[in-house]
DNA sequence: ACGATAGTACGAACGCTTTCGTACGTTCTG
DNA sequence: CAGAACGTACGAAAGCGTTCGTACTATCGT
């Protein structure tokens, strides 16, 4: 039985990218990494890891003053459930139709040329495995 | 000046969608469609309508008494936004990294036969566009 | 040692979406 | 023509995500 990994709100989802691209870091360090986009205020984020903790998608290492709190959800497959819903909630999962609006206005002709090609990679993965 | 289409909700969505693969609809007919996947009350989706029609996401024919509704946005270009937006929230803005996410576990070899034809036709929109 | 600084905990409120009850008017039907 | 059935309009409230103020505690610097 697979576990139910929550789904993220926004701000959850941009609090979890934090800490993937960064490791492990204190609610400081994270505002901080927020301003950088945006103002917020110390005691939202702090607010807002508590909630996910409770939720278990972050764990916190309570030995320091400052809190530690780490990623608990794995990227892949968050992000992958994201994708997932979204296509579901606007295609009616079709994905190939998803595809297309992808592609217009947002790829050039040579990101084009490198999805074709890790497109490629990918069937020949999909024809092995 | 790109007129501002504001971005449907969830719910917003699923009325847009029906209107869009329907047409034009009373809204105990919008209803009945929503009703084929989920309960919901008859009130609550013409509430839902008359909110829509003050964000103009919605046209109103008022001549008969059962009010005829129809989407007053364009499915391709409100598609395209909220595709925009997903992928800038999730990946910020990397197409291609998503497009990994759609592929594994979506799409079988023969879609991607299907999706890669598809993305040679684009290629060649583009070079002449 | 004590004021300043930095940290946590959490209640409360706000905004937005969704939901429905209720009031009221119109049309159909027996 | 009276009552049922059907339709619109809309206030109000519930649920959720987000935001912050405030209270409190621990640590640091002089």
């Amino acid at each position: 039985m697979t576990t139910r990994s929550s789904r993220p709100t926004e701000f959850e989802l941009e609090l979890l990218k934090i800490l993937w691209d960064r490791g492990p870091a204190t609610a400081r360090e994270i505002l901080e990494a927020i301003e950088e986009r945006r103002p917020v205020g110390y005691t939202t984020v702090l607010k807002m890891l508590q909630l996910m903790e409770k939720k278990d998608m972050v764990a916190v290492d309570r030995t320091a003053r400052s809190h530690v709190y780490s990623a608990a959800l794995e990227r892949g497959r968050t992000l992958g459930g994201l994708v997932e819903e979204f296509v579901s909630r606007a295609f009616d999962g079709a994905a190939e139709d998803m595809l297309v609006h992808l592609v217009k206005g947002r790829l050039d002709a040579e990101a084009l040329e490198r999805l074709q090609r890790r497109l490629e990679e990918l069937k020949e993965e999909e024809n092995r495995g």
